[in-house]
DNA sequence: TGCAGCTCGGGCAAATTTCCCAAGCCGGAT
DNA sequence: ATCCGGCTTGGGAAATTTGCCCGAGCTGCA
């Protein structure tokens, strides 16, 4: 890694949609010192990628069919734990953003950033240092002013009534199958939300998804 | 038009991606042919690029923040009906297709396409033939044959609705981008439901979902 | 001309969400 | 032993949303 200032920063992109990439390599290699040594456009690929190639970083969208961009980070850092992987997505929840962190992410940064901004991602990524594009700054910082993570926060019975909600049972049949109040699994239901900063139901379903927690 | 094979194509591309349009553009100029002669990040300047331009082609990404892809597409058309009009975006159900062609584009051509797909799809509709890539021919001709989906009973602002909602938008951001009040975007969240059988918004976000309407 | 369907929103009772609070339980720290 | 903190379980009350009904404007179509 430390050839870095040498021969440039090598890159694996890891994007379905084939323009997409071509587009990104285009942007990317007219800088000079980057080079897209890569591509994948699925989870799956993307680790046999990044083992063949040892690129100094991996940029990945995490919104992907088939598995999810977070289990590819997840991947890809288990079993080479210095790689680095800059995730470059249109979402912007603080949820999401969190949650690729906590996978092992080294940096975040959104579709709507200036080039500019992403290429210097690139490189803050590849120096070793943390980088995400100055919205999703905002957003968490806004997010942390009452703390709270994402789905390892939550308690035991969190975890099962966010994995009902978000398989589609209704508060009634929730609290019928877990023996509950009707209050109390609302009352988990509003905690979850709080907890896991999703501001929506609809969020807090696709933050079960995205986390292996319900299949759809 | 009919100069267009002596000057090339011109095109505007509208995105809302900066890097996204910065990587369409080097990869459209590297054909020679064509020539990316604005850009426009949203629907409202769309129009406005178009008659200062007066491009061969538009190339628009249809799911964008503000009024819809759809729209913009109605908002050309309806004063230049002459214009052609590419979509080129991600989403891939036969409802959006149908009612992009119905709004008056020319053409449909998702991001899993090859390049050199986007390409010939351009210069087809240069030519004022109707263009679609091979995915969405398919997904049009089974939807031709079976029954269809839960989505075929919503009309375009329903699925535009639903799509925003369940990508995790509240009820209030999705009443600003679409220039609703609060209380129409509530009822279209409740006539959803009613249609689709939806409980739950969990069960309404999986139904887009399982619909390709929205990825996680 | 008239019907049908989409779009847009008001109204209002019923339900849910949002917070704040309390109590019992349990594991760990002092 | 005792206390602290976190999990689980629920009550309460205000704020908001939902569920459903309604009407009006518009467009396309017969």
């Amino acid at each position: 890694m430390s050839e870095v200032a040498a021969t440039g920063i090598s890159v694996l992109l890891v994007d379905d949609h084939p323009i997409v990439r071509q587009g990104y390599r285009r942007v990317l290699e007219s800088q000079g010192d980057l080079h897209v040594v890569a591509e994948a456009d699925n989870a799956a690929d993307a680790y046999g990628a990044f083992k063949a190639h040892d690129p100094d970083v991996v940029v990945l969208d995490i919104s992907m069919p088939g598995a999810s961009g977070l289990e590819a980070i997840r991947n890809i850092r288990a079993r080479s734990p210095r790689a680095r992987i800059l995730v470059f997505t249109m979402h912007n929840e603080a949820v999401l953003v969190k949650a690729a962190f906590s996978a092992g992410a080294s940096g975040f940064v959104t579709k709507s950033s200036e080039p500019s901004a992403v290429v210097s991602a690139i490189r803050s990524v590849a120096r070793g240092e943390r980088a995400m594009s100055d919205d999703i700054a905002h957003i968490l910082a806004e997010d942390s002013l009452s703390a709270g993570s994402a789905l390892d926060q939550l308690g035991e019975r969190e975890i099962e009534i966010l994995r009902q909600f978000a398989g589609g049972a209704t508060t009634e049949q929730i609290a019928a199958h877990l023996n509950l109040s009707v209050k109390t699994v609302q009352n988990y239901h509003y905690l979850i939300k709080t907890k896991t900063g999703a501001r929506t139901d609809a969020q807090l379903v696709r933050l079960a998804a995205t986390c292996g927690l319900t299949r759809i």
